[in-house]
Order: C-alpha cells, then structure tokens, then sequence
DNA sequence: AAACAGACTTGGAATAATTTTG
DNA sequence: CAAAATTATTCCAAGTCTGTTT
C-alpha cells in the first residue's frame, strides 16, 4: 500500500518534470517570419476526427412507456427517445417548440408500425431512461480511484492520437478533433428549430483537408470520406455540413497554435491601429451627423453607437430559421426609446433588445443633439417592426471603415474599446501599496468594467446567495478572532508591563503578529466578497479571452510585480503565450 | 446588389476536475 | 473521507465578415 503511494507520486513528479522540461522547448513561432498572405501552411498531416461512440442499445429492464404501456423500440426510435428522456430535468422538455420539434423528428426515425402507434408525445413516458442515465452517471461518479485513472489514461492515450497534428514540423494542438455526437438541437433564446435531431455524422459526411504528401487519415472501416482535399489557404482539418441550420462545422486548431495566435495577435495589433486614427473618425462621423444623405447619416448614428456603446455590427439574419436577435444594423424602432427628457437630463435613448445568444441589452444613455434628432427623424412614420437603420447594413458600414483604415471592421470598435477601457481602468485602480488580493480585486474590477460595456452577462449562479452568506459569516467570525486576540495582547501587554521580562515580550510580539496576520486574512476575504458580490451576473471569461489584449495584463503584472498565474490559468497561459514571452513592462495598448 | 456559401471568432451553459469544508 | 463549492475545460451555438454566384 505504501509503496504504491511514494510511486505514484513519484509519478507525478516525474511528469511534472516532463512538463516543465517541454515547457523549456516551447516553439516561440512568435519569433518567426510569418507566410505571404493566404497561405495558411505548408505541410499538415494528422489521424482524421474521432467519430462519437456506436449507440447501445437500452437492456430490456429499461423501459419506454406509451400511454401507461411498456413498449420496446426499434434500435432508431429508442436511440432518439434517450435523447430526450436524458434532459427530462431541463427546462427545454416543457417548452411547446421544442416539445413539437422533437416530436416530429422522432417520429421520423421510427418504423411505420412505430409512428402508428406513437402519436402524442404527452403519452410518452421517458422516466426509466431518464432514471437509468442518471444512475449511469452516479455509478460513474463513485466508482474507485483506481478504476478512473484508468478511464483518465485512456481518453490521454486518445487525445495523444486524435488531438494532435503536425503543421509544418510542428506537433500542434486540434481544439476539437471529436465529431460532435447525435443529439438534440438546443438553440439559445426561442429558437424556432429547438428540439429537432441532430444527426449522426457519417465519415461519408466529412471533408479531409490536410497535406497531399502527408499520411492521409484513413476512415474507419467499411466507411469512405466525403472527400479529402489539400487546400492550404484554410486553417481547419476537416468539415461537416450540420443538418438542422445547414451550417458547416469545422475541426481547427486549438488556440495555443501558431495558426490561432498569429491571427490573435494581429487582431490586437488592428485595433492599435484604431487607436492611431480614431480620433479622426470620430471627428469624421459627427460631421456625418449633419450630412445631406440619409445613407451617411445612418451609418453615422451607427458608428456612433458601434463606438460608444460597443455594440455588435448587426448582419440581417433570415427571419424563421433563427431567434430574433439584433445588432447595430438590425435594430428596429421597437428595440429604441427616444425620451426628450429622463431624469433632468435631455436626449436619453432607451436600448431594449435582445443581442447575441438572445441576451438582453438594456441601457439609457445621453447622446449628443444631433444623434438625438437623427433617430428621431429615422423612427418617424415607421412602425414598431420596421429598422431603424433603413439605408444601412453592414456590407456598406464595413466597405466605408475599410476607406478610413486598412483592416478596420465593426467589431475592432469592440476590441479597440474593450482593450483600451482595461487599459485605463488599470491604470486608474491599482494602487501598488495594496496587498496582492487588493491589486487583483482591482485587475477583476477593470476587467469587469469591459465585460460590462460588452454586455457579458450570465445567469448567476444558483447557489449565489447562500455562497455570498457564507462567505459573511467568515467574515463575522474573522472579526470575532481578531477582537478576542486583541484583548489578548492588551492583558499580555499589562503583563508585560509589570513582568518586564523576556517571556512576556515574546508573548506581546507573538500577539501582535497574530493580530496582523488575522487582520490580513479578513481584508482577503472582504476583498473576495467585494468581488464575488459585483461579479454576480457578470461574465468575464468572453471579454479577457476575446476582446482584451493580453500585454496589457501581462505588463501590468509585471509592473505591480503579480504573478501571472493569478491572473490566467493553465489554458489562459498557453493561448497567450506569445503576449506572455514577448511583453514587456512597460508595454501600452 | 442581393443572395449564398464558406471560414473564422465570439459566447454562455454544461460538464469535468480540483479544492475546500464539514 | 465524502459532499459541497469553486474553478477549469469542453461544448457547440451564434455571431462577423469575406468572397462568389446569381
């Protein structure tokens, strides 16, 4: 038993050498001369998707029930039916569309004496299939140590295989080399095709892309690709046309990749750019505020917008097919309030819509006059459905940016705003006299602060409150402790007083230190309360791994001498490593 | 110029892994 | 030590934007 222990760890600490000796030899593509335009590699060869696993089938203890009867389903139907019978507990299997969907497509799989029979999906029972998944589930949660080590080194031994390909002599990570398995569709918001099937993908379904004088992924057997070609002008490995939108699916990179970051770094690099020149397009568009055209007015308003509030461009999306969302662009006059005056202050647009995954956008906010006027004359005689921004979409918006700055889109405006907001924050709320949990209280409020132009939110989380009374009550108690031993360092101080001798002093000195050192613990945790309590409807994962441009963070860690580590966890650091490896000090966005 | 296809980034939720707590 | 809480990772949907076709 003993011995085991020491080897396994023994183990570990050798494959965290290991780690940390690749770490050493990491490939610093950062450093290197990067291909002429287009050309996305020269040599890619890798194992081809991992397919998702063969059903299997239900054993006859489980039990589909129709209309109070026990009914055994055709390998198809039964298959479907634990799609659904698996999200019982969610709230998807009540909602109407998605009840309808799902039903439809079901009864598709079915055979024809199947369909015959099945024709309400309220006399449908799943409760045995549900229960049955969720014992799975259980029995897997508690089985043995042992038993999911091996589990863990299995799916390594695969993701060694499948997760890796080599691009031009290097071994590079796939973000996500696993097919995407069957399934029903879950749309976000009220998605007009939540519910339906989600097919099985087939190799028959999938495009190879990857090197001709490479190892060509072989497909499983008895089985052919769709096609493999060699198109080194994409970045992706492979690709399915997914049959619920007809959207394409592709199988990339991860983001730690030379291919990933490059673009990242880029990204970053164009909104510095903005940051030359924007002072003169915002000079640009105020002017266009009062242009003759309806066209320039518009866009106008809408860089405006696009600008100051950070919204998202907006594309026209096909009305039925999706859920109703908006952007910029899109927006409709029911989405804007217009209110001459609000609260003392004059020329207040009310936002009310729903963004990107069907997330509300709520705001008022002061606008200039002339914004003001031109909505107001944009809104006029329209109805509640019609848009706004009749003259505009975003083809035309982004052909005009792309005159006023190589490279410049919509969505740099976010980048650029977000970027430079973390910027500005940092350097408005760190103080380098705090301790290290108030410098990173201050790092968490700028990122928040970005994460709030951008709208990122998220449900909190269901057990938020109860979290927040305990994390008081620690608070309460840290209290207490402080004032009992400061009642113990004022007698050990009379003590000390009339004893005058070594013993007593060591007493008051050990007391005292006591003392700080509690008093350091419940600033932390006041800290993390403080945090914990701004953060709760707030996301801020989109906003530092997509909008923020890693060496400002980078630099400021440095600056305020905090360690990396704090700030970006283990996935974080490796997708910014370049920013990591190359930033300096004194680095400004 | 509008519609469509394609490729790539961005997004919150779900799930898995890890850490803390009782 | 197990359960609960927290954090990291995975998942895959939903955007943006470009290029091509009609």
């Amino acid at each position: 038993m003993r011995k085991s222990k020491t080897d396994k760890e023994e183990q570990q600490q050798k494959s965290q050498a290991k780690e940390e000796e690749k770490e050493e030899n990491k490939w610093k593509w950062w450093e290197e001369e990067h291909y002429e335009d287009g050309v996305k590699w020269r040599f890619l060869e890798h194992k081809g998707p991992l397919f998702a696993p063969e059903y299997e089938p239900l054993t006859d203890n489980v039990r589909f029930h129709y209309n109070g009867q026990p009914m055994k389903l055709s390998a198809n139907a039964e298959e479907v039916a634990t799609f659904f019978g698996k999200m019982l507990d969610h709230e998807y299997t009540t909602n109407a569309i998605f009840r309808a969907n799902f039903f439809t497509d079901w009864r598709e799989v079915m055979t024809s004496a199947e369909r015959k029979l099945i024709t309400n999906l309220n006399k449908c029972d799943f409760q045995e299939i549900h229960t049955y998944f969720t014992e799975k589930t259980e029995a897997k949660r508690v089985q043995s140590k042992e038993v999911k080590q091996d589990l863990k080194m299995e799916q390594e031994a695969i993701a060694q295989e499948y997760g890796y390909c080599t691009m031009d002599g290097h071994r590079e990570r796939i973000a996500n080399y696993k097919i995407e398995p069957p399934g029903l569709f879950r749309g976000r918001g009220s998605h007009p095709k939540m519910g339906k099937l989600k097919n099985r993908i087939q190799p028959e379904d999938v495009i190879i892309n990857c090197s001709r004088d490479s190892k060509i992924p072989v497909p499983p057997t008895g089985h052919n690709w769709k096609e493999v070609r060699f198109d080194n002008k994409v970045t992706w490995l492979a690709s399915w046309t997914e049959n619920v939108q007809g959207a394409m699916k592709y199988i990339m990179l991860n983001p730690s990749s030379k291919l990933k970051g490059e673009k990242d770094w880029q990204k970053f690099e164009i909104a510095r750019r903005l940051k030359g020149c924007v002072d003169d397009i915002r000079a640009k568009y105020s002017a266009d505020l009062k242009s003759r055209e309806m066209k320039s007015r518009q866009r106008a308003v809408a860089l405006y917008f696009i600008d100051k509030l950070a919204l998202r461009a907006g594309n026209e999306k096909e009305e039925g097919e999706t859920a109703d969302t908006v952007g910029c662009c899109s927006l409709r006059v029911e989405h804007i309030k217009l209110h001459n005056k609000l609260n003392g202050q004059a020329c207040v647009v009310e936002f009310d819509f729903l963004g990107k995954d069907s997330i509300r956008y709520y705001n008022k906010v002061l606008v200039k006059k002339q914004v003001f006027k031109n909505l107001k004359h944009f809104m006029q005689n329209k109805d509640p459905s019609d848009d706004v921004f009749d003259r505009l979409n975003t083809h035309n918006l982004n052909k005009h940016l792309q005159e006023l700055m190589e490279g410049l889109t919509a969505k740099v405006f976010r980048t650029y705003n977000a970027s430079i907001t973390l910027q500005h924050q940092l350097e408005q709320l760190t103080d380098s006299e705090g301790s290290e949990a108030e410098k990173l209280l201050s790092y968490n409020r700028a990122n928040r602060a970005v994460a709030v132009l951008c709208n990122h939110q998220r449900t909190a989380p269901k057990s938020f409150d109860q979290s927040m009374k305990k994390i008081q009550a620690k608070i309460e108690a840290k209290k207490e402790q402080i004032d009992l031993t400061k009642s113990e360092l004022k007698s050990a101080k009379m003590y000390h007083k009339v004893k005058k001798d070594k013993k007593s002093k060591l007493v008051v000195e050990k007391k005292k230190k006591m003392v700080q050192k509690l008093e350091e613990q419940l600033t932390k945790l006041e800290v993390q309360a403080t945090d914990r309590e701004e953060n709760k409807q707030i996301a801020l994962g989109t906003s530092k791994l997509n909008y923020l441009d890693p060496r400002i963070t980078v630099a400021w860690c440095k600056k305020y001498d905090v360690p990396i580590e704090k700030v970006y966890n283990k996935t974080q650091r490796e997708k910014f490593a370049w920013a990591i490896d190359m930033t300096e000090e004194d680095f400004v966005f």
